[in-house]
DNA sequence: CTAGTTGCAAAGAGTTTGCATGGCG
DNA sequence: CGCCATGCAAACTCTTTGCAACTAG
């Protein structure tokens, strides 16, 4: 599948590389690049890139779309993701936490974790700041 | 919302209650109980018990559809999921694993985690015994 | 060339909603 | 009795698929 480099395929890739960090939803990729991108190529596009492992495809919260994000060669790949509830903005577990709770799982119930599909979901310090809760 | 306490409500409850450790689609309970509850009667109750905060609504890994899990007044509540990818197997993640994430989050990235709607995700010990991967 | 990709539109899956009927309190 | 909840079906949203035309290699 997707033997081919094409200019969609670029276009896409670029798209999500230029976002890094947040989770895009289809979408919202398929509205930005409306112009030269149909909507077809676009998942049939991210579901490639998700089996090369260029992309990771997660579960929003309480969303019934899924949010993309970009993989790259480096990164992402095995940070779990921590996104606000308030304000939508999604960060990185720092990589000693992660270690942590990935040691402890492994020992204490025999699980190994797929950290690039996790998502915790709270309320950043930002957000904790004045707001309510 | 859901002044009266209807039969259908009880039936959605109780069938909630009696698999109270498991994640449950919409589908399933509307399913189950197709022939004394409609689906929309299942799902306006369901959106009803989560504003209660009877019910905890989760996006389901790579699934479209969302689990539903009792929260009754106990249990599940501070309980974050731990899904196998494989078996789809859902349990809790032990309390003492949860509370130091839930300690190391908020010391270092000072971000306050709402443990209930979190999902992990992996393989469990018994996936990973003879299967691949 | 020729198999892989695209774009379009139609089909699917899950969820939500409008409206008339029926039931809780 | 009055308002709320139910049931049904239709509407919606996001995603997937069939198919003919196009294009990268």
């Amino acid at each position: 599948m997707q033997k081919y480099f094409t200019e969609q395929r670029r276009i896409i890739s670029e798209y999500l590389e230029s976002r890094k960090d947040e989770c895009v939803t289809a979408q919202e990729i398929a509205a930005a690049l409306c112009l030269s991108v149909s909507k077809s190529a676009v998942y049939r596009n991210l579901a490639a890139l998700e089996k090369e492992g260029k992309v990771v495809r997660v579960s929003l919260a309480g969303d019934r779309a899924f949010g993309y994000r970009y993989a790259g060669s480096h990164a992402c790949a095995g940070k779990i993701h921590i996104s606000c509830v308030k304000c939508g903005r999604t960060e990185h577990v720092s990589s000693s936490v992660t270690s942590r709770l990935e040691r402890a799982l492994a020992a204490e119930e025999g699980f190994s974790l797929r950290k690039g599909e996790c998502m915790l979901y709270g309320v950043c310090k930002a957000c904790r700041g004045g707001a309510s809760k």
